[in-house]
DNA sequence: TAAGTCGGAATTATCATATAATTGGCATTC
DNA sequence: GAATGCCAATTATATGATAATTCCGACTTA
C-alpha cells in the first residue's frame, strides 16, 4: 500500500465541523432546536409513526416559546423527517421519506464516519456517478469549466507538500468542478451532497495525495481537456479505485 | 417505433399533481405561500443576492400574518432557496445551493416537462444509476426485496391492458423497489427524487408498456432473482434504452 | 349487532402585538 | 485613514388569544 502522507481525518474536531452550504442555523435558537431534534431522530430515538412530544411539551423541554418550536418543526417537516397534523400531533416519518441527500440531514447523522453502510454506499455511488460525470465533462466542458478544474488541480499541486487541509479542500473542488462541467443538473446537485458527506464524515475524499494520486488527477484533467470521454471515464474510475484501495488497507 | 399504447402524459392536469412524498403543505396557508414564493424563485423572478421583499411586505402581499410568512421563509431556507438575516432581509441564494433533488423543489419547477436540460440530465443519470442499482440488487436483494419487485411487476402485468394510470404507478414502484433492493443509501434516497421528477414532469417513466417493455421488465426481475449482477445491469440498461428510443421518436 | 352520524375535545394553525437581538452603515474619534 | 461606537432597520423570539382540523367515543338507526 501507498504511504499515508496526508490524512486529515484525525486532525480536526468533528463537532466543530459545519457543511459549507448549511442552512443558516447558527446561533439562532430555532437552529439549535432543529439540530437537537434532527439529531435525536437520526439517532433512532423515535420510531416512525410513534408518539412524539407535542409543541407545548417541546416548548417546555427546550425552554423556548411555542413560536420557535413551530419554526423548528416546519424546518424538520421540510426535510421530510416529521409531519405534524392537528389533533394528532407530531410524528416521525418513515426513513424512505427523509431527505437523506440534504446536507443538513447528513450533518445531523450522529456518527457518519463509523457508519459503514453509509460509507460503502457513498463509495459505490461515486464509482458510478463520477466517471459518468467525467465522461460528460469531456464532451461538454467549456473553457471556463476547464479553467476551474485546472485551477483546483494546480491548487492541489501547490498545497500537497505542506498544507494538507488546503490540499483536501482543493481536491474537493476538483471533483466538484468536474461534476459542474458535466452540465448535468442531477450530477451538479449531487456534488453538493457528496461534498457535504465527505466533509461530515471526514474521510475527506479518502485520498492520500501521493504521487500516484496526483498523477491520476492530472490524467483526468488531460483526458477531459483532450475531449476524450472514454479516457476521462476510465481515468476517474482509476482514481477512485486507488483511493478505495488506500481506504481499505 | 413501437406503438404508443399507454401515455399518461396528456391525461392529467399538471396543476393537480402532487409528489407523493410532498411535505405536508396542503390546504395550509403557509404551504401556499411556500409554493408561491418557491415557484417565483424557480421561475427566475429573482436573481441571487438581489433585493427581496421583507417579511412585512410579504405579509401584506399574501394577506397573512407575519408568523405565517416566517414559517414559509423557514421552509424555503431549509430547501436552500433563500437566506434571511437581520438588518439585511431575505436574499435568494445561488442556484448551486438549492436542494435541487428535493421533491418539493422539483415540484415547484414551473415547467419541468419542457425543460430539456433537466429531462436529458435525468435520462443520463438514470442510465448510470439504475443499472448500477440493479447490479447491486442482484447481489444483495433479500426475499422481501424480491417479493416487492415481483409484486410491482405483477401489478404492471395485471394493469397494462386496461388501466394505464395503475400501470405507470406500478412501473414507478418497480424501479423504486429495485433501488431499495440495492441496499445503497444513496440510491435509495435518489429513488424518491427520481420518482418525484417523473411524476412532476409527466414523462412518467417514459415507457409505453408494449410487449418489448414488459419483457424487458420481466428479464430484469429474472436476472436479479438469479443473482446475476452483470445480467441485471445489462437488462436495466436495455430497458432504459428502448424507453429512450420511444421518447425520442 | 353492525354501521353510520354527530359532537366534544385535543392539537395544531393562524393572528396580533410587543420586545429582544443582530448587524450594516454612519458618524466620530484618534 | 483606520479603528471605534452608536443608530436604525430588520429579523428573532415571546406571549396570549382565536380559528381550524380531526380523532375518538357516544349515540342513533336499521
Amino acid at each position: 500500500m501507498r504511504n499515508k502522507l496526508l490524512s486529515v481525518a484525525e486532525a480536526i474536531d468533528p463537532s466543530s465541523q459545519m457543511t459549507r452550504t448549511e442552512t443558516g442555523a447558527n446561533g439562532k435558537m430555532h437552529g439549535s432546536v432543529v439540530r437537537s431534534i434532527g439529531g435525536s431522530i437520526l439517532a433512532g430515538e423515535y420510531r416512525p409513526g410513534e408518539a412524539f412530544p407535542g409543541e407545548a411539551e417541546l416548548s417546555l423541554k427546550f425552554g423556548v416559546s411555542r413560536t420557535t418550536i413551530r419554526e423548528a418543526v416546519k424546518v424538520l417537516s421540510a426535510k421530510g423527517l416529521i409531519e405534524s397534523r392537528p389533533r394528532v400531533g407530531i410524528r416521525v416519518r418513515m426513513q424512505e421519506d427523509w431527505r437523506f441527500l440534504d446536507p443538513d440531514v447528513l450533518s445531523w447523522h450522529p456518527n457518519l464516519r463509523a457508519d459503514h453502510q453509509f460509507r460503502d454506499s457513498l463509495v459505490e455511488s461515486r464509482r458510478v456517478m463520477e466517471p459518468a460525470a467525467a465522461r460528460a465533462a469531456a464532451q461538454r466542458a467549456t473553457a471556463h469549466d476547464l479553467a476551474a478544474i485546472e485551477a483546483a488541480f494546480l491548487a492541489m499541486e501547490r498545497a500537497v507538500p505542506h498544507d494538507m487541509l488546503a490540499c483536501n479542500e482543493a481536491d474537493v473542488q476538483f471533483h466538484r468542478a468536474i461534476m459542474n462541467a458535466s452540465h448535468n443538473i442531477v450530477f451538479k446537485a449531487l456534488a453538493g451532497t457528496i461534498e457535504a458527506a465527505l466533509r461530515a464524515a471526514f474521510f475527506v475524499t479518502s485520498e492520500f495525495m501521493d504521487t500516484d494520486v496526483m498523477n491520476a488527477h492530472k490524467h483526468i484533467l488531460e483526458r477531459i481537456r483532450m475531449r476524450d470521454p472514454d479516457g476521462a471515464h476510465h481515468a476517474m474510475l482509476h482514481l477512485l479505485d486507488i483511493a478505495a484501495e488506500d481506504l481499505n488497507a
